[in-house]
DNA sequence: AGCACGCCGACT
DNA sequence: GTCGGCGTGCTC
């Protein structure tokens, strides 16, 4: 007998419960776990997916469910497994980790339309300004808006408590809705011939006069030729045609026209070639052997291994590792996801995925329309793409066999989810997934997070390492070196009266970079170089004296400002250290290096790759085209131009200041700078040409600076964990992120202390927590809202803040760190 | 979140 | 005596 009950989970975003249904009996056999339905909830209508099939529902009386919105489900159950780690792990509610799991355009929040009455109730009753102008509006859009709608228009006025009293007094309707998704399957039209082949006429006189039989009969001979069914638009392109043609042709019995479903493909355009697999070195052989192994083994013993680590120098042949493993995936039959830190960054990356393996690849990103992104959903969901390619949200491909999750560059900050609910590691998040479904994670980096590193060696994952540089050419065998990288001490350049932002050497070398016909890049670190305030003579940083960040300067007012909590000062005119003059600010934004270049070099063409130059939707690939065709030879930027991208023509990267960043306040501070150094240097010497890389610092000596230009992540990597030992940071703690939002200050002031008291008292009981402020450094105004955070560290957050009423604070648990 | 119920102050 | 403020509590 089936099952008559369903338990589902509602898509109420401040909702966790789960709640039975009965099945009515044209849907009982229908609904399936995981499922997208619609049920009466209280008195609206809402969205929820099925948990599991019941045969006892666990109350007296319940309701049924509404309908089905899609027969297949929605939620894989590999995935529902997902969204139930993820709602424990990171201390959301189920129903949030589903909807981010759904694609966009499917799920749908409940919402009111309200209306205006036409017969209202003789009501003498003034309204107030703001009902006056609901009312207006509401006439203006034909009497009928949506509460999302009034949202967008009315956003912070409490037109909701205006709207409740008009309502109240039978001037407006409301009536509780549920839009349809957004996202359809396409429909387009279809022509096929309806007569044998044979039976087509010779030439066109019979189909219309003049041109247009012959237009009419060059549609029904490419039909002969296609031999299947053929979409309208095909037609009117190759044979000038029209609507009018077709319909003509079906009423004379030649054709028929249908409407059938078509996907919407993002990647139709993109013509990649098709390329083979490229034999593997020995390093790289000595790397994809485990990897195979363990590939079989959890496709054919059900077994998920360990996550393996792909510790592989720039230029090394991650990426062809990926390959073969998404080949061996597809040949046992499952699917692959691979996941890069941003898709526009990492064109070359995506290219060769689609050209390896050709019609089986699906991206799936932000800046795909709605209809885009659900048809590669269904795609996925039917089993007809193999491979999906993206950034974080590629996890939540619905693919029925997921074998090998890859992410690639696994230590880039966009991993990390910290906008919205659910807060969460793309690297945790995969493994997740993986027990799950059986599958196979290779995290594959540079300059792995020293977290990440730690655990691994603490759990004994497999660490496979290519320290090996591969030539791009097929041809060249020999491995190429990583480029050398000086170190110039830019205190020494002052004191021999070099008052340029470039040293000698950098400025020599892009003479000779110039004179050779070579490219060179100028990296900078924008945020805060431009404005950062420091001695000359000591290296001293001046810092907020309340939140200790560095003080950053402005010049309009020439002052110093602290942007978090708004502290403003004098520069002074002596190093408050060692007294020194010569204490400034160190102006170069992307616009002054690009002025200082071409004063010195005039002949040089720049080109400047930031933010601002790199807007619009082709921003970057312009740049880089514009780059790699050697229309420009010096490209000047900032943070991005660190990413995956492969200009062989560069053999010089000059780093303006390496020091930026060391000095935040921020325990991976070191670890940031460091992964940025080494992928700049990474960006020079990718060719035959070979390379060179310069890092002007103001600390030489500094372990960061040393490591990096060493290309030595070893011992990078033992340093900064004995710093942090001997800091007293605890290895492998969660931080906890405690908010406290308000209206207004003294308030919220107040509940932060209240917050603390309590966080403080959990947090004794628990053992092992420490509790870090309230203190101004964890205050922001932001948008009229107060915030304030409390920071819970300790190995045991998690576990401390479970079950506990947390409703009126918002909670931010980061993934497991050596902090 | 919505929307109920529900219990106290200012008005017909 | 009623209208209406927003404090808890429920939604299968």
């Amino acid at each position: 007998m089936n099952p008559m009950y369903v338990r589902v989970c509602v898509l109420l975003p401040q909702m966790s419960g789960e709640y039975d249904y009965h099945l009515s009996a044209e849907l009982e056999g229908l609904v399936r776990v995981g499922c997208l339905v619609v049920v009466p909830f209280g008195r609206r209508m809402v969205q929820a997916v099925v948990l599991s099939l019941l045969e006892k529902p666990s109350v007296a009386e319940t309701k049924p469910v509404s309908h089905l919105v899609d027969p297949l489900p929605a939620v894989t159950a590999a995935q529902m497994a997902l969204a139930q780690r993820m709602a424990y792990q990171y201390l959301t509610p189920l129903s949030v980790c589903i909807q981010w799991i759904l694609p966009a355009g499917l799920s749908q929040n409940a919402d009111t339309a309200y209306r205006l009455n036409p017969h209202p109730p003789v009501d003498d009753h003034p309204l107030s300004p703001l009902q006056e102008r609901l009312v207006r509006h509401l006439v203006l859009h034909e009497g009928e808006q949506r509460g999302r709608q009034l949202e967008s228009s009315f956003s912070r006025t409490g037109w909701r408590t205006a709207i409740a009293a008009l309502v109240k007094r039978g001037r407006v309707l409301a009536q509780p809705v549920l839009p349809p998704p957004q996202a359809r399957p396409k429909q387009a039209r279809f022509a096929e011939l309806a007569v044998e082949d044979e039976a087509l006429p010779a030439d066109g006189s019979a189909l219309g006069r003049g041109a247009v039989g012959e237009r009419r009969l060059a549609i029904l001979n490419f039909l002969k030729n296609e031999g299947q069914p053929v979409q309208a638009a095909w037609l009117y392109a190759v044979s000038g045609g029209n609507l009018a043609d077709l319909q003509r042709l079906e009423a004379q019995g030649w054709i028929h026209l249908v409407e059938k479903e078509v996907m919407r493909d993002p990647l139709e355009a993109a013509q990649a070639g098709i390329s083979q697999p490229k034999a593997l070195t020995a390093q790289q052989q000595a790397v994809w052997q485990p990897l195979q192994a363990a590939l079989r083994a959890a496709a054919q013993e059900g077994r998920t291994p360990p996550p393996f680590v792909l510790h592989g120098v720039t230029g090394s042949g991650k990426t062809e590792v990926y390959l073969y493993a998404v080949a061996e995936c597809l040949r046992l039959g499952r699917q692959a996801i691979v996941m890069v830190p941003e898709i526009a960054l990492t064109p070359q990356t995506v290219q060769r995925f689609l050209s390896r393996f050709p019609q089986q690849v699906g991206i799936l990103h932000s800046r795909l329309s709605v209809g885009e992104r659900y048809d590669t959903w269904r795609r996925a969901r039917a089993g007809q793409l193999s491979v999906i390619v993206g950034p974080r949200s590629a996890l939540f491909a619905p693919l029925p066999d997921v074998g090998l999750i890859v992410v690639d560059e696994c230590h880039e900050d966009s991993y990390y989810q910290a906008e919205s609910p659910p807060y969460y590691h793309t690297v945790e998040a995969a493994q997740f997934y993986a027990q799950a479904a059986r599958a196979v994670v290779v995290l594959g980096s540079a300059t792995p997070d020293v977290a990440m590193l730690y655990q691994a060696q603490k759990s004994g994952w497999p660490v496979l390492a290519l320290t090996e540089r591969i030539h791009d050419q097929e041809d060249a065998a020999a491995p190429l070196s990583l480029p050398p990288v000086d170190i110039v001490d830019m205190r020494s350049e002052l004191k021999h009266g070099n008052r340029s932002i470039f040293s000698q050497a950098l400025q020599q070398a892009l003479a000779h970079t110039l004179e050779a016909g070579e490219q060179a890049i100028l990296y900078l670190n924008r945020r805060g170089a431009a404005t950062y305030v420091f001695c000359r003579d000591c290296g001293h940083v001046l810092r907020c004296p309340r939140c200790d960040l560095p003080l950053t300067y402005h010049l309009g007012s020439g002052g110093l400002h602290c942007h978090t909590c708004n502290y403003r000062r004098r520069l002074p005119s002596q190093c408050p250290q060692c007294g020194s003059p010569n204490i400034r600010h160190y102006g170069s934004g992307t616009e002054r290096v690009e002025a200082e270049v071409n004063a010195l070099f005039p002949q040089a063409r720049t080109l400047r790759w930031d933010a601002e130059t790199a807007r619009g939707k082709q921003g970057h690939q312009t740049l880089m085209e514009k780059f790699s065709a050697h229309q420009a030879d010096i490209l000047i930027g900032t943070q991005m131009l660190a990413k995956g991208l492969d200009l062989p023509l560069v053999t010089l990267v000059g780093v303006v200041l390496a020091d930026v960043g060391l000095s935040f306040p921020d325990y991976r501070a070191g670890e940031r700078a460091f992964q940025l150094l080494t992928q700049v240097a990474g960006r020079a010497g990718r060719s035959h040409l070979g390379g060179r890389v310069i890092f002007q610092t103001f600390m030489p000596e500094h372990y960061v600076i040393q490591a990096a230009a060493g290309h030595d992540y070893a011992a990078f990597y033992a340093q900064e964990l004995a710093r942090r030992r001997e800091m007293g940071y605890p290895p492998f703690a969660h931080l906890a992120r405690v908010e406290v939002r308000g209206q207004n200050a003294q308030s919220t002031e107040r509940a932060a202390q209240q917050a603390a008291v309590q966080l403080g008292r959990w947090a004794e009981e628990a053992g092992m927590v420490e509790l870090i402020g309230p203190s101004p450094c964890f205050f922001h105004k932001v948008n009229g809202m107060y915030r304030w955070q409390i920071l819970l560290r300790g190995q045991n957050v998690g576990e401390v803040l479970r079950g506990k009423p947390l409703g009126e604070w918002r909670v931010q648990l980061d993934p497991p760190n050596v902090l």
